[in-house]
DNA sequence: GTATTGACAGACG
DNA sequence: GCGTCTGCCAATA
């Protein structure tokens, strides 16, 4: 049971939500999500995330935009890869947020609500 | 019901 | 930038 599904589907929502090319950490997908403060529920919740849904998880970072995996992992390489591929800078297994860091605009954030 | 763990965050040094 | 400690909440044993 994990926690409601919804708040997972929500989760996965916000996390495709992000712009290409961006990147989030797991406090601000939790806190848009509704989840304030549960940032750890993101990661369980990404860990449940079927790939059908193609819930793009290596965009989502830690606060200080470092990997969430360590360094030499094999999803640590593949989210790089990944990354990079859409344009993002991934150096030493972290990310520079003051340039790839998402801020939600109203735009974005309407496209969550409803 | 209690203890441990976890794809975390923030504060400190 | 990095390591440590504390706080938070849910899942698991």
């Amino acid at each position: 049971m994990a926690i409601n599904q919804q708040k997972a589907q929500q989760i996965w929502q916000t996390v495709c939500s992000i712009p290409k090319g961006k990147v989030a950490s797991y406090g601000q997908i939790a806190d848009l999500a509704g989840l304030p403060g549960r940032a750890r529920m993101v990661g369980k919740a990404l860990g449940y995330a079927p790939e059908d849904m193609n819930v793009p998880w290596f965009r989502v970072l830690r606060s200080n935009g470092q990997l969430a995996f360590p360094s030499g992992s094999e999803s640590a390489e593949k989210q790089k890869g990944l990354l990079q591929e859409e344009g993002v800078v991934v150096l030493n297994n972290r990310v520079k947020l003051k340039q790839f860091g998402w801020q939600p605009e109203l735009t974005e954030l309407l496209s969550l609500k409803y």
